[in-house]
DNA sequence: ATCATTGCAAAAGATTTGCAAGGTC
DNA sequence: GACCTTGCAAATCTTTTGCAATGAT
């Protein structure tokens, strides 16, 4: 399981890929020429991304730095084991964020353009926490979504914006 | 879009197969037997569900009363559109939960028995539009599901109870 | 009779796996 | 050299679709 971060302003003391080296020599895994393409390209782009879109922004077949689908889809599970990145499901896809070093937020999700944005709420949390002791049920974590229309796709009413490059 | 329900204590005029009857006729769609056993056995069922699940309590092929898998998947989007089921995702497949009659809720999941647990929060909702409305997002609806152990599961500690037959 | 709906088979889309070849420690 | 990783091809899993046959109005 990941472990949780702090909530507001954010310490690190190791660069994503500095954390990541530990992690697998800490598992005897190996340090290979993909896994740092991969960790430096995440941690070099600050969107939500998915798999898809991960491997389009990566180099092509037959180029240098080029990473396979497989190994794409397993070392996104090591970056989720490692706490470097989250996992949650939108419309029936993986989509991935920072989580290592980046605050604990939730999103507003617009059905028009497809942008997911980000909100911090320390009374999210509380609550969560009430709710969970009532019930004694211990949290690891939570997901919200809030579904909607952005201000943007409002305001271009009937005239919604292009699909975004984003999910 | 699934039009919103009261959130606190529930008033139904028409029973869901009524409800259901009537979106098929304002539509001109049309009253199958598929679709009568479907509404009929998932409103006398009151758990969360997934396609696969719902398929293995109906009858068997050859049996009276069969349906199939892409009949189920049709129907349940319909429901889904006649605001009787909601959908959301878990685990990568889909689950549904009665939307009809049914209060406004969110979930408590575990990881260890994979069990749902419902819980009502007015503060929850609160939060959720004050958060839009500071971003002037039009808020339509949303999903919260918060993650951990159970308390029978905590309960249960290295024993932990079997996976239930429930999402 | 008309036209929606069903079941079948097959397709599609996302993700995973077996395995031989190659790379890291 | 031992053994973890990779890429390929193929499998898997869930959900969707084309289409001819069937059923509802």
């Amino acid at each position: 399981m990941v472990e949780e971060f702090s909530l507001g302003s954010v310490e690190v003391a190791l660069s994503p890929r500095e954390r990541f080296e530990e992690y697998l020599r800490s598992r005897g895994m190996r340090n290979t020429e993909q896994r740092r393409v991969l960790v430096d390209h995440i941690f070099s782009h600050h969107e939500h991304f998915d798999a898809d879109q991960l491997i389009a922004q990566l180099p092509p077949k037959g180029s240098q730095g080029y990473v396979s689908r497989p190994t794409v889809y397993r070392t996104l599970a090591e970056f989720v084991d490692a706490g470097l990145l989250r996992k949650f499901e939108l419309n029936g896809r993986s989509v991935y964020e920072h989580d290592y070093g980046y605050p604990q937020h939730d999103h507003l999700y617009c059905n028009q353009c497809h942008k997911l944005l980000e909100f911090q709420s320390e009374e999210l949390i509380d609550l969560r926490n009430r709710v969970a002791m009532e019930q004694q049920f211990r949290v690891t974590g939570h997901r919200l979504i809030v579904y909607g229309t952005c201000r943007e796709c409002i305001a271009a009413r009937r005239r919604p914006k292009r699909r975004v490059d984003q999910i």
